[in-house]
DNA sequence: TGTACATCAGTGAACGCGCGTTCACTGATGTAC
DNA sequence: TGTACATCAGTGAACGCGCGTTCACTGATGTAC
């Protein structure tokens, strides 16, 4: 009889664990004192450890800092995957997601910060975060994808776009294609898809503004500006 | 006669001149390691300069970043009211204005990132940086006011705001005005000053993406996109 | 099952670096009589 | 106009600090026979 963890040696799971553990303390760091102050040596000092240890585990600060990068697109496409989750109607659906990633985002700012705030000068993004960076906006587009395949959404939304808007609508959708970034958007109608990303910057607008305190003396709590926006964007976007 | 700086010492001439080369410098830094690589001494060095004579001109490196975070609001706030005088229709301000921002955005990216990028941990903004930095948001407020005023917006726009969400409106308007920070607002219905408000988000929202690299193979160049969400953003709010 | 060897985790000292800020100082610029 | 004093700009050395990374090492864990 097999145990749970058969083949897997103590210095493996140790080694995960530990992983883990660096993981963890060094994002609470960043909560503390943001991307740029985060430091090997303050680590491994709350871990107990001597500061080369961590060199076994991430060969560099830039690797540990691209590995919460990826922990932090993942956490937000985790997000935005379960709440697509708990509702079948579409625009219930893309509320719900819209919800979930303010909140996510307000639960761990400094992760936020990490991804959708200004870059870390002198670090460049590999490849690796491109997967999960892709996750949550996919999420959009699957909701959008799912309502258009349903017949949920009125096309094109609203009162209609005139006809200069529709065809940049059309040409914009069709750059996208071209990138090879229109993964999903078959079955969406250019002038849907081009509104579904406008409401999905207005969305990290929103949220970037209240995080980075722009709302400071206006907005504040944004609680109430947030759900009446969402609402106003489902609408834009065409969902009934 | 007087000389134009009649009154002004050398030494009063050279102190303002030094101050704004420090400025100028830093700003130039700000490009090269971002906000949090900024350093006195390394400013200092570039302008032949020994780091502690610095301290005769900012008591601090946080005093410094206060300047040129001032200076960035200043700038951003000049160049959308700058935009304003160029036309005399609402919508063609309210375009040319969002055009503005983003141009500023492209060409001083860093500046950009330093007042709506994540903030500077450990680094709280004073008190002085609040009037700078509404100018901006007062310059758009004044284009809707002048359009309301002119009779040139609709208002509900476009098919109107159901109960519901006009109900949240006069509420967001309401708290918006309570605050205190309504000024200049009084005059616009409230559909239409949250609409504004949301349309404001969204411009910043994209402006951001599109600095922070979250286009990357997908909309980029962003310039159709810009201009369709523009266009599109205008619709929202109103104007004809 | 027991032993010999290889692999790996963690240590502690050291490297070279740049930082913000303070301080006593020199010399130039401004001011009052 | 000339002199005596006050003000200010800039110098250079020093303070104490924390950082990322390397390296030779010890001791524990795993593997092959």
């Amino acid at each position: 009889m097999n145990p749970p963890n058969a083949g897997v040696t103590a210095r493996e799971r140790a080694r995960a664990e530990l992983t883990r553990e660096i993981k963890e303390e060094a994002s609470r760091q960043l909560a503390a004192v943001g991307a740029d102050g985060l430091s090997l040596r303050a680590v491994a000092r709350s871990l107990g450890m001597v500061s080369s240890a961590l060199y076994r585990y991430f060969p560099s600060r830039d690797d540990l800092l691209t590995a919460l990068i990826i922990d932090a697109y993942n956490a937000v496409g985790d997000a935005a995957e379960a709440a697509i989750a708990t509702h079948s109607c579409a625009r219930e659906r893309w509320v719900a997601v819209c919800r979930a990633v303010r909140a996510w985002a307000i639960a761990n700012p400094h992760e936020y910060a990490l991804i959708y705030g200004s870059p870390v000068p002198g670090y460049r993004a590999p490849e690796a975060t491109i997967g999960p960076a892709s996750r949550m906006p996919l999420a959009f587009v699957r909701v959008i994808r799912d309502g258009v395949a349903a017949g949920e959404l009125s096309v094109p939304p609203g009162p209609g776009d005139p006809g200069p808007l529709a065809a940049q609508a059309t040409a914009l959708a069709a750059a996208l294609a071209a990138a090879g970034a229109g993964a999903g958007a078959p079955g969406i109608p250019p002038c849907t898809l081009v509104r579904a990303v406008i409401a999905w910057t207005q969305l990290f607008g929103m949220i970037s503004f209240e995080l980075f305190g722009q709302f400071v003396g206006s907005f504040e709590p944004a609680d109430d500006l947030f759900e009446h926006t969402v609402a106003q964007m489902a609408t834009f976007v065409g969902l009934p």
